[in-house]
DNA sequence: CACAACTAAGTTGCGCACAATCAAAAGCGG
DNA sequence: CCGCTTTTGATTGTGCGCAACTTAGTTGTG
């Protein structure tokens, strides 16, 4: 046996961690984005918006780990909203460009106190957040990799 | 100025590690309890279920920091699928108790080999994955408290 | 060129999460 | 005992997240 018990009652324990963290924040992020009519994921697209311009869908998707499932409605919601826009691309006509207007160009001032005002609270001091982000990204690439290997090789 | 703009972005890499980190692992769990016609927040139901016993909806709740949004019609659909009952308690009429069937007694001993297969693409070792775990709580347990505060105290 | 294989987005359906609201039951002060 | 507050769970509405499917555009191959 590789992993005896206490092992598995560990990756359990890690399991329901990250569920109950990845909501807890997400809940702390709420009436800090609700000030500015987003939700935690909208935010998450607007950050990919405001460092890289212009992206297609895709990119997106890739950037957040998000399929066009997810993305196409909520792209739909903050077009409607009016902080981006969506045109085909001319090179190809199945990608879709997503670009900031200018009132999402403009949302990008308020956002930047977001992350001050949600910091604090973490009672976890900066070496120990820097070990948990690269823990955490480690562990979410090697999961990826392997559900990925598992899709591409049965 | 008690955060500089390197925290900051720190932060929010956390914050999208966490997110990015627990849908990745919800993803590696999803095969393995669709044997079960599970999901996985109806197999953290079932764990609580499965330790303790019978359990109120408002305790399920605690454990798990769900509410009777979440919780009410999950319940509905695990009871329909067979595997829970619920009943109001006798001492007090409000609460209600959610308690295993045989069928969802049964699920536990298939549960079990979940956690094993699910293991070893964590790609970390026990010490990380112990100190993961443990900065996990204390962040949650922090953010929750501040979230329990400011609605206390506003 | 024809045509199959592939790719990018969108759509549909379902199950969480969570805010807001409601109704029933219990507890409580007077 | 009686109204008042609190507690418990259910309901409603919105927005993800993701599987499965569809549509349209592109690419490769004979």
């Amino acid at each position: 046996m590789t992993s005896q018990g206490g092992e598995l009652d560990l990756n359990k324990q890690v399991c329901f961690a990250l569920y109950r963290a990845s909501r807890a924040l997400t809940q702390l992020y709420r009436p800090l984005l609700d000030e500015l009519d987003l939700t935690y994921p909208q935010y998450l697209v607007l950050l990919v918006l405001w460092e890289r311009g212009p992206t297609t869908v895709r990119e997106l998707g890739q950037a957040l780990d998000l399929d066009s499932g997810t993305l196409s409605p909520m792209l739909k919601r903050l077009a409607t909203r009016g902080v981006i826009e969506r045109k085909r691309s001319d090179s190809d006509e199945r990608s879709v460009v997503v670009h900031l207007t200018e009132q999402g160009d403009e949302l990008r001032e308020q956002a930047a106190a977001v992350p001050e005002r949600a910091a604090g609270s973490t009672s976890l001091d900066p070496s120990e957040l820097l070990a948990l982000r690269d823990s955490l990204t480690t562990l979410t690439d090697a999961v990826n990799a392997r559900r990925a290997h598992e899709r591409g090789t049965p």
